[in-house]
Formats: C-alpha cells, structure tokens, sequence
DNA sequence: AATGATGCTGAGGTTACCTCATCATGAGGG
DNA sequence: CCCTCATGATGAGGTAACCTCAGCATCATT
C-alpha cells in the first residue's frame, strides 16, 4: 500500500513538474534564450565567473556540454570568457553588463509565472511545500 | 519580497526534479525502456487501451510524438496495435501480457527508488506534499 | 456525391544532452 | 630539467525525445 502511495506520490510530482514547465516556457521568449541557457545565467549571477568545468557541476551536466550553454550565452553577448590568471588551460566565464541586465528580467519574469502558478496555493501550503522542497533537495 | 520567495520556491522545485530524475534514471534499466515509454506504458495499464492521440493527450505531447513512443514499446513487444472497431481511420493501442507483467515490474522498482526519495519526509510532510502538488496538478 | 474535419504516420528538423579523442597546460618525481 | 601523468576546454560525432508539416485514409455533414 505504502508502496502505491509512493508511486502516485512520483507521478503527480512529474505531473505538476511538466504543467509548470510548459507554463514557464512562454516566459523566457522574449529574450530567445532556452531554459538551460537561463539556469546558467542565473548560475553565473550568483557565483560569478566561473570555469566551464565548474559551471557543469552546478547544472549537473558533463562539462563538454557546459561548453555548449556558454557558447549560446555568449553568442547572444550575455557572458564572456577570459583566460583565468591562475591557469592558463582554463577560461573563466563571466556575464557581460548585458548578462546581468538580461539575468535580473528573467529572474523578474520567472517570479511572476511562479506566482501565476504556485498562486492557486494558500499561504500555508505555499510555506509548507517551500520547506518541503527544501529538504528533498539538500538530503 | 513576494517575489523572490517565488522564484525560489520554482527553483528548488527544479532541483529535487532534477535530483529525482537523476536518482530514477537507473531504477529502468533492467527493462531497458526509455522514461517516456514508461510513462506511456503506466497510461496504458491504468486505462486500458487508448487511441494514440488519447494517449498523447495524457503524456501531454504531439499526436506524432505519441506514435513513436508506441512504436518503441511495440518493438519491444510491451503493446500492441490493433483496429479500433467504431473507426477505421483509428488504432487501439494495449499492453500485451508482457507489457502488463513489465509494467508491474516497473511499477514495483518505481515505487521502491521513490520510496527512497521521499523517505526522508515523515509521514506529515509526505501526505501534505501530496495534497499539494496533486492541488497543483489539477489546477 | 462532395467537402471539410479527423486519426495516424512518413519525412525531416531541432535541442539538449552524451562520449571519446585531442591539445595545451600544470604538478610532482627522478 | 624533463618526463609522466592529471586536468581543462573543446572538436567530432552520436542519440533520444520531442516538434511541424504534408499526405493518406476514413468519417460526418450537407
């Protein structure tokens, strides 16, 4: 029983997981930019410049592939690369002054589609799934 | 302030996603069938046979993408096609006896990698998430 | 019958990932 | 020093899961 419960308690997750996707997709069109794109955008807001290799962990994706996300980002202008003084086999990536303006109007209009979305909930459940999700991310 | 616990409660939403999806990505492998095949597949058992376009419907994706989804599961012997009786135009799509077996199969294995996911919530929080993401899923 | 809608699928494209090989550079041992 | 091995980024090439559009058969309506 416990072991049904469980399954459905998944499948609503992936249910609720595609339904905000969709919702969310329309929201990053004005800026043409996808939403691995915007992640590491966002990513690069928080940490700063960082190296290829070290941006892949933070989106859990191989590194080759990082190379991907930065060449998109920066052929739009809103991320540089520059040699890292520390070692001269690695680029760091940095957002242009472009990239950090673009970064704070998704971040804006991301806030309002999760307020469309996560708005049907009340006060309580909204505090409630916020803390849950915050434990399921950190175990 | 609204607004920013917004984007963040969406963003640790997409990490335990991205999280799940990882720690699930093995529990399939056995059967060597795709996520979306077993999503379908899931569809299938729970309603019984269903049109291809039905079927997308409930997978939310194109018609089209539906008929490849079912011509994997049929090479695989887990579905069959067969004419749908009111409509000539139309097909049937059901899980064969294999299909039927495999699916239990899977179901079992999902509900034990989910089991170890959401066992880190106690009972409470694991019924209040699945109140409200259910709440979110219908909305 | 004729017309337009509907159901499925072939053809072909896109996107976001992957692995493996390559090349430059770094770090430590002899 | 220089040799070897490890590491950082990237080129080349592949794959899976989606998409749109066109085409064909069939249905429903006039």
């Amino acid at each position: 029983m416990t072991g049904s419960d469980e399954e459905s308690l998944a499948e609503t997750f992936w249910a609720v997981a595609r339904r905000l996707r969709h919702q969310t997709k329309g929201a990053l069109e004005p800026w043409e930019i996808s939403p691995g794109q915007a992640r590491a955008l966002g990513v690069l807001l928080r940490h700063g410049a960082l190296r290829p290799g070290a941006l892949a962990e933070h989106l859990r994706i191989a590194p080759r592939s990082a190379t991907e996300v930065v060449d998109g980002l920066q052929e739009r202008g809103l991320v540089e690369r520059r040699p890292d003084p520390d070692d001269r086999r690695a680029t760091l990536v940095a957002p242009t002054a472009e990239g950090d303006r673009v970064g704070a109007a998704i971040r804006a209009a991301r806030a309002t589609e999760a307020e469309r979305f996560f708005g049907a909930l009340d006060p309580d459940d909204r505090a409630a799934l916020t803390r849950i999700l915050r434990r399921l991310r950190e175990e």
